[in-house]
RNA sequence: GCCGACGUGGCUCAACGGUAGAGCAGAUCUUUCGUAAAGAUCAGGUUAUGGGUUCGAUUCCCAUCGUCGGCUCCA
């Protein structure tokens, strides 16, 4: 989402961003004026600003409807709220700033729980001050800070006091900055775009809050420009774009985040699959195949059933037994390492499989085909030495980096995940030492290998730290598309051993790794990112050959036919429409080349083509054209 | 899972207490046409499902299922 690229002539960019920043966390505090006075006794949490807008969240109460029901906005609301912030921003008042101590804080906040429980973190913050440091991730950008709500806790270092914000009759907790007065809101140039709801402090254990989200530019030709942007981002969207160009579909009795591919999308998977085994087979994988199902004790020693049982289908138990279906393939992988004694130099091991997996995601988590129940992952697992690992490692960040180029892919941002430790024991494996060792192993391969990453603290997988290629979907969502796993821990649970050069038995270090994803999420992202201009080699359907009338029909079947035989994907128009109309019909498939044939080309053995960017060539001999896609094809070239 | 909104033929939408209508897609017939839509006819819906209110429900109420916007979680 990050190319809305304004271009604001004579202010710098970092003027410009800072003006927007104090915009929006202005329009924040405005909104919670308004809110205030329409709701008297609505308790406010946070609201700061974030990319494209701003949010705050409140919690109405339950009193109104009587039902118990905690009262939420309507979008009649909306409304009101919005004219409400028009008139406080016509008043221009100003923004004044102003140091407290915790306890005049605890007093003006007495009927505020959520700001008390602010107040209370930012007193104790003080303490912390001087022994462990605070929860900051480090060296993520600040658009994702921004939304982070964390961030709104004030800098400990700049806090010995607490501070407030106050325009008209609203005080906020803040530290700023603002605007100087609500004027300097462009008062048409933001607009509250939906409700949500939100927990505090985005734990699912606390109250839900109601969540109001709004976005503020610095004038309304900004504005218009975001909006009409989302307009076009829900054009591009996978789940509109695999309906039309019938890619993937869903049934209410086949249930929810299973997704059936039609047979554009299976010859999208067979194209990525070939894709993968090739690569990989250059790379010294081996190829494994392994069951959808195994016993209990599987999931037991891995480690996983309490860690996963949640996400887990529930497990069918037959003559006493429990069986699973399998939400990942790493244990099966590691009973094939087990399979027969290992020797240092069968190192490192690199077991490949396209793994079907299902995972029980929670019903509101599914998102079309990027979060889904059943997948099949790129997914290997490379047993190494520790002295391997570094090479390993970045061989597959090397493998990332060469299918990023394939499909120019260049908005990602990898990001380390490392463990935390409130969550030893717990979330993550009980090791502190092989924790810190582990996650300087990566580090210091990113580093040598020259990789930007960012760090992002208790986001590890419970076996080791992580190296996640974030992207985002076309109306923003974030994803996880490849990962790059270490684990330290689970070949130790397995009793993986190998014998080393001198002999002994040691443990292997295991890398789990999904470069090219899920093919669900895979193709879904490739969706949005060639918004179904596929290149020619992926193309499910790659020449559409259209007669002029019925007596060219021949010639197209002959054409047609030749191609399939070398492999083409082409298919003849033979309905008895006219060629205007079949051109549409290729063209609204996004097939990227349409051969017309008449009679010109027919007496001359060649063909007109059109490209599905509009571009024309007349009288090109058919043996030259289909040469031409044949390169396309076997180099997989992004050139049209 | 949580908060909210929504759910009309394959798709996009209309009607909104009086018992469903259009365009596209589909089928048939006519048309044989030089770079993004030829014409006609036909077929297709127990208005997601199950209850309730009512003389009467697609329209109002409740529940279930599903989808969407978020939250939480994640490949």
């Amino acid at each position: 989402m990050s190319n809305s690229n304004n271009s604001n002539g004579g202010h710098s960019e970092q003027e410009s961003k800072d003006r927007l920043y104090k915009i929006r966390h202005s329009a924040a505090h405005i909104m919670a004026q308004a809110v205030l006075e329409l709701y008297p006794d609505a308790k406010i949490a946070i609201g700061p600003p974030i990319e494209n807008g701003f949010y705050y969240d409140f919690d109405l109460g339950k009193e109104d409807n009587g039902n118990g029901k905690p009262r939420t906005f309507t979008p009649e609301d909306m409304e009101k709220i919005e004219k409400r912030m028009r008139q406080i921003i016509a008043g221009k008042h100003p923004f004044d700033y102003r140091q407290l101590s915790a306890d005049e804080a605890r007093d003006l906040y007495k009927d505020q729980p959520y700001k008390l429980e602010l107040i209370e973190g930012l007193a104790q913050g003080q303490v912390n001050e001087y022994g462990e440091e605070g929860d900051q991730g480090s060296g993520i950008g600040d658009q994702e800070s921004l939304t982070d709500p964390r961030s709104l806790i004030p800098d400990p270092h700049s806090s010995t006091v607490i501070s407030t914000y106050k325009h008209d009759t609203f005080e906020d907790l803040c530290r700023g900055p603002h605007v100087e007065h609500t004027g300097q809101v462009p008062a048409d140039a933001f607009k509250l775009m939906s409700i949500a709801g939100a927990y505090w402090r985005g734990d699912e254990h606390n109250a839900m809050l109601q969540r109001i989200y709004g976005t503020a530019w610095q004038n309304k030709k900004d504005l218009n420009a975001h909006l009409q942007m989302l307009e076009e981002a829900k054009k591009r969207d996978h789940r509109k774009l695999g309906r039309e160009l019938e890619i993937f579909t869903f049934d209410d009795e086949v249930g929810p985040g299973l997704p059936l591919w039609l047979p554009n999308g299976g010859v999208l998977i067979e194209e990525l699959e070939k894709l993968a085994k090739e690569t990989e087979r250059k790379a010294g994988y081996d190829r494994v195949r392994t069951p959808h199902v195994s016993k209990e004790a599987l999931f037991l020693r891995s480690g996983h059933l309490p860690y996963y049982a949640e996400s887990m289908f529930p497990p069918m138990e037959l003559e006493g037994v429990k069986y699973y279906i399998k939400p990942m393939n790493c244990p099966f992988h590691h009973k094939i390492f087990a399979a027969k004694p290992r020797s240092y130099r069968d190192m490192p091991l690199r077991l490949a499989e396209y793994g079907t997996c299902y995972r029980y995601e929670k019903s509101g988590e599914l998102f079309g085909l990027m979060r889904v129940r059943s997948m099949q992952m790129n997914d290997a697992h490379i047993y190494c030495s520790e002295g391997q690992f570094e090479q390993e490692f970045m061989g597959v960040v090397g493998l990332y980096q060469e299918y990023f180029r394939i499909f120019g892919i260049d908005k990602y941002v990898m990001r380390l995940s490392t463990h935390h430790k409130s969550g030893l024991g717990k979330k993550y494996v009980d090791n502190e030492r092989l924790w810190l060792k582990t996650e300087d192993m990566v580090r210091q391969a990113m580093r040598n290998g020259d990789v930007p990453y960012v760090e992002v603290a208790d986001e590890a997988a419970f076996y080791g730290p992580k190296i996640d290629v974030q992207i985002w979907s076309v109306i923003g969502r974030e994803f996880s598309l490849a990962t790059n796993q270490v684990d330290f821990a689970v070949p130790e649970r397995f009793d993986l051993t190998f014998t080393n050069n001198e002999g002994h038995g040691e443990t292997p270090l295991c890398i789990h790794r999904a470069p090219l994803s899920t093919h669900e999420r895979m193709v879904g992202f490739l969706l949005e990112h060639y918004a179904g201009n596929f290149p020619v080699w992926l193309s499910p359907e790659q020449v559409r050959v259209i007669p002029i009338s019925d007596t060219h029909n021949e010639y197209a079947m002959q054409l047609t036919k030749r191609m399939q035989d070398l492999d083409i994907r082409a298919e003849a128009d033979l309905e008895s429409e006219r060629m205007n109309a079949k051109i549409r019909q290729a063209q609204l498939m996004k097939v990227p080349y349409m051969l017309v044939v008449g009679d010109r080309e027919m007496a001359e053995e060649t063909v007109s083509l059109r490209k599905r960017d509009g571009t024309q060539q007349n009288g090109l001999p058919a043996g030259e054209f289909i040469a031409m896609a044949q390169e396309r094809i076997a180099t997989r070239s992004s050139e049209l």
